[in-house]
DNA sequence: GCGAATTAGTAACGAAGTGTCACTAATGTC
DNA sequence: GACATTAGTGACACTTCGTTACTAATTCGC
């Protein structure tokens, strides 16, 4: 086993396809939901992740924000690469290797006249084998991002309640959180402030109305936490 | 900007060529160290990511585990693919697009006939401007990991002294822990279980040996954590 | 042999953070 | 006006965390 040297110079022969496919995230009704394309290669409605071949040059990034906006209007308010994924030919496109993409985007209509719909995460309709895999994985992204990054607040519009924040990062943490712990823990994180306006929704007190600011940067250095470990 | 509809079906026409390069990540004398191969193109001495095209039907994690192989002469303990790059034809063997992969190992002898090193992260030889990018996306995402999985252990060998532990959480977060802290925490999380071994090293009182055997899974579900967003 | 230096390991205290309960506030509904 | 509903806050108990200060077991220099 000692005598199998790496080779010096091997030149990459083989020629692949390369699509980027992107999981566009929104919250819709109480759920998050994924923007998918309607296609009907075979007269049967068919539904698959927006997509298309990176031009020249183009970085992946900015193929994903092109890909959004052609299905949804708008571009996104945050991408994120989540990975290449190469299980042989199960691409509607059959491209040989996809490089997926996680788009968020606050809540927002679709055109009547696109070809793209929204899909409740509970309630997809079938996929490719592999879109399924990137949608999955898109999804176990944002939820180890959550705070790490201000992710939730590109869930929402420039304005927002404070209970609104608070359902956002229940939809991408799928459990419930304690209003009061939730409140002071934003409150010490200097994180949003709030505007002079107010939202009265239906029944109950109006909310106060908040923009997302981040004004200081505590160097909080903690310790280590080894609670956190997602398996195994 | 409402009349712009998706392609219904787009061939991806593009051929491209892919490469699998790894970053083989070891502790070396109290810093990290990097895998690099040997390649000698015009006499000069020049060193890169060791590297490879995937196989057809290959998994990425695959091929970076024979390419790990093919250079350190044993298999990686833990392997994550990075993300793609694509930043146009700077890679050694000028593949359009690479995969990146992270590679754990514990610390080991290379063979004297093998054509690859071990470099410290602080002292790396000029690389190409992707694999230098592949590097420092590695870096990125193991710090990332380290208190989302029981990264640190793949980084020593299956026995180890609780200072040595200490000693891989600060090499991977690039900062001290106070130990009285650090071994209230570990004690806590019944990932570690003692052996009746003991090394003595030196001088100072010799330490008891671990070995990585988590017991139990506290279902800790805190709340939000606001103060960890490390970028703008 | 013996003290100094060195590394391992722990007890304990004060500060900060967290889960929870209970309350007040402001609106719509009947 | 009573009630349901949503927003927002105060306070208490408990946990966690950073830190200091200590004890324990070994090697080194003399």
């Amino acid at each position: 086993m000692r005598e199998r040297l790496p080779p010096l110079v091997k030149p990459a022969t083989r020629k692949i396809t390369l699509a980027v496919d992107v999981v566009v995230l929104s919250p819709r009704s109480d759920a998050l939901a994924v923007l998918l394309a309607r296609s009907a290669p075979g007269g049967r409605e068919r539904w698959s992740l927006p997509w298309d071949a990176p031009m020249p040059g183009e970085a992946f990034e900015d193929a994903a924000s092109r890909i959004t906006e052609a299905s949804l209007g708008s571009a996104p308010a945050l991408l994120e690469q989540v990975g290449a994924f190469a299980d042989a030919r199960r691409h509607p496109g059959d491209a040989d290797v996809s490089v997926g993409v996680v788009a968020l985007t606050p809540p927002a209509e679709l055109s009547s006249l696109a070809s793209a719909e929204w899909f409740s995460l509970s309630a997809l309709p079938p996929l490719a084998p592999r879109h399924r895999a990137i949608v999955d994985r898109a999804i176990t992204v944002a939820r180890q991002r959550v705070d790490q990054s201000p992710l939730a607040f590109r869930l929402l519009p420039p304005t927002f309640t404070l209970s609104d924040l608070q359902g956002i990062y229940e939809l991408l943490l799928g459990r419930r959180l304690h209003k009061a712990s939730f409140r002071r823990a934003l409150q010490a994180s200097y994180l949003v402030e709030p505007t002079d306006e107010w939202r009265s929704e239906g029944r109950g007190r109006p909310a106060q109305l908040f923009r997302y600011a981040p004004r200081k940067r505590r160097g909080a250095r903690r310790g280590v936490r080894f609670d956190l470990f997602t398996e195994g």
